[in-house]
DNA sequence: GGAATCATTTGCCATTTGGCAAAAAGTAAT
DNA sequence: ATTACTTTTTGCCAAATGGCAAATGATTCC
């Protein structure tokens, strides 16, 4: 819970009071391994703070393949990018690919925060913009990098992760097929 | 000046005398081709709305390379996303890719039209968040296509603009070498 | 017009990655 | 332990892309 103020703090001031109002409307969600957080097709009704674990966001192109399209890992908010106009039913699937200790706001919790604390939107709209900015400069660079050097960048930022998920999830984001990164990981040793 | 004034109302309500406020806040920059609207390095101290052309962003990465990070068109804002938190320098070159008319907000105009209109910061990070979403949108499925596929989603978004660039400002964009965008152009005729 | 300069195309070959299928390794259930 | 099932590795070859340098084409400037 620590964690998650704190997060928030570093996107605005909040009094003690607002910190406790906070606090009483979150709710802690476990989720196991590969159990899954949001759906596409559905209109999401939650948000989610990464206590601990991590999540993958997914979606099928038009060839049927499932992406992976990026991983969250602690200390960070799952964010529904796709819905953030909100309302609008998501195309992504957000799953646990460990096990997940989340935070939870309801949508409703998320109105009542935004209308009883000054500023809660402007938290918001911060954490949104910087969470997308992150991704777009992971991405970006991706293109102009060979697949080795992009698993390697992903060893940095998840070093343990990456004998603990399928292949499948990690080629997929890496832009690859599995065996090629099958291949990467020999010539890696 | 309709144009950013409808795109702002996309995103909020405005009112008359707000939208005469904010036309007055406007000035209008007429850009060159390949000149610079912003520099890495600097501080950005204004925003600019094309209202005419195409700009590119674009910077350096560790081997000395420019790499072109995207481009934007008409009816969007550069928003220069490295200092979206401000005041800091940017790490980002904004470059005008064909002759352009700018309306720019400078920072003093935007921090007045922040206090005197109620609703304009959310209009502003509404704008930030979905330029940034558009974006990962944009770049994530890159990552799983071939270069001849990124060469034609380039080709239906900017259908006069291939030719009239210089070849390493796409090739860098799609995340390939000149010669390989060269030999792709060829065997699509 | 011609020289100098810059951008693009091309040839040649090396390297990377894909596609497909079979083998091997790992996992789960009985 | 055996079976069934899933995931990963591997072999083989094709296709895509890179690297480099030379040739060609375009542009600018005098």
């Amino acid at each position: 819970m620590e964690n998650l103020i704190n997060y928030l703090l570093q996107f605005g001031q909040l009094n003690q009071p607002q910190i406790d109002l906070v606090k009483s409307k979150v709710k802690v969600l476990e989720l196991k391994k590969d159990e899954y957080f949001s759906e596409a097709g559905k209109v999401p009704k939650r948000v989610a703070f990464i206590n601990e674990g991590i999540l993958r966001v997914s979606y099928f192109n038009i060839k049927g393949e499932e992406i992976t399209k990026y991983f969250i890992d602690e200390n960070n908010f799952a964010v529904d990018l796709s819905s953030y106009t909100q309302k609008i039913a998501s195309s992504e699937y957000v799953q646990a690919v460990t096990d997940c200790s989340l935070l939870i706001f309801s949508t409703e919790s998320l109105s009542e925060l935004s209308i009883t604390i000054i500023g809660w939107d402007n938290i918001i709209s911060q954490i949104t913009s910087k969470a997308l900015f992150e991704k777009v400069n992971k991405l970006s660079p991706m293109l102009a990098e060979d697949a080795t050097t992009r698993y390697n960048d992903f060893l940095k930022k998840f070093p343990t992760l990456a004998n603990r998920i399928p292949l499948s999830y990690l080629a997929s984001y890496l832009g690859i097929t599995q065996s090629s990164l099958s291949r990467i990981r020999k010539n890696i040793r």
